[in-house]
DNA sequence: AGACCAGCTGAACGTACGTTTAAAATACTG
DNA sequence: CAGTATTTTAAACGTACGTTCAGCTGGTCT
């Protein structure tokens, strides 16, 4: 997957290479046909004549991620090297820019972005519910599938935050090294003892308070 | 902070509003000043003549945002509400369109986005630090700025994350409602009832181990 | 060798953009 | 009410964009 030098792609490889990089470091309408075409040592005409139009080039992008993270899924499944490195970690064994541009699609895709989300929605609820059969995880209160939902936020804010993360925890949090470093302090928030029992309960019963009068935050914040 | 009409705002006001509600939606260059003029029921002209170039337009956006942040924070710790709501439940007071505004910076921005996340982690961190001097909180087992480090992402992510989990959620989460719907699931994290201690001795292992072999992502995933 | 075809380019086209300018409309001041 | 800022606009300018098109290249097949 990695190892491929500029001359082992295809041309038209190399413009789409080039296109996920740009489009989460300018926007779509920032990013220019121009741009790419340069960066990828060809003329503006080529890219269009391999891809259509700019906003088939950026499907055309969109495709290839998809494909490429269900590929690095089912390989994961395939070894069983999802079970040690936890839920969203399979993700992380991509490359740095397929990554950026997920993230960049989720923060403000469409489309494609629901169906990445939902996917991997869809990943963590069944690891959960098995998890739940299996007893590695204790009882889930509630709609496990929500449970999940707040799970995979938790985690891919972690991705898309990277660059700020990474300059909070010193190393770059996308690396194998950045994650070494930054799991033991997840792992310190799912352990549970990190707020102990008692703020916890007292967070519980806000909620219901505010449950309870009905207040709309707009009129909290008066 | 609320309830004001087209009519009681200045237009330049009105303007601004608009470029914060359409930059996040259409980023930057795909935000046109024409669609900005239209949308305020003004001339284009005057969005330049009021804010001297579309540059400077997003400038005053970013500054508007960081000081409406800072007054509610403040605000916030003057009437100590942030205590029951948790650490970045004071920015859900915040309306939409500032929030909206501000996930979209921090994951596509510059200079302005370092600044909102660092500005919240020193927050979380010193919080972090004093709930540990009053025993709210257990010991923090390494850096404190990078555990709050870890904690801001998280919840950031739920915010960034927004429309998609509002859509697992089934209820808008920057809404009350969907803050109270979705609290329970993010206590839960927060309790260490979900995985059990099995679980994360396992996952602390595998790290450790991780950390001896001294792999890297890529040859990982060969 | 000649025909062909995919890969590729330079130049051009129409459009929509950010911005400028001069002037009109409106509000303020003495 | 005249005079002066201030707010607002219509029209235009230059530029950079996405896209088109006719033609050039180098390899392959017959």
């Amino acid at each position: 997957m990695r190892s491929v030098d500029d001359e082992d792609r295809t041309t038209q490889a190399r413009i789409r290479d080039v296109a996920i990089e740009r489009f989460p470091k300018e926007g779509f309408a920032g990013t220019t046909v121009r741009a790419i075409a340069a960066d990828a040592g060809v003329s503006p005409a080529l890219v269009l004549h391999h891809f259509g139009s700019k906003k088939d080039l950026h499907r055309a992008c969109d495709e290839y991620v998809v494909r490429m993270i269900g590929e690095t899924k089912r390989e994961a499944m395939r070894t069983g090297s999802y079970r040690q490195a936890g839920a969203i970690a399979t993700t992380y064994q991509l490359f740095e820019p397929v990554l950026r541009y997920l993230a960049w699609t989720l923060s403000t895709g469409t489309g494609t972005a629901d169906r990445f989300f939902d996917d991997l929605l869809n990943d963590v609820t069944a690891q959960l519910v098995e998890g739940q059969e299996t007893g590695f995880i204790s009882e889930i209160h509630g709609d496990p599938r929500k449970q999940a939902a707040i799970l995979v936020a938790m985690q891919l804010g972690g991705l898309i935050l990277h660059q700020h993360l990474s300059r909070a925890m010193g190393v770059d949090t996308l690396t194998s090294e950045g994650l070494m470093a930054s799991a033991p302090y997840t792992l310190q928030v799912f352990s549970g003892n990190l707020f102990n029992t008692e703020v916890i309960a007292q967070a519980k019963k806000a909620i219901e308070q505010l449950q309870t009068t009905g207040d709309t935050d707009q009129e909290a914040n008066k």
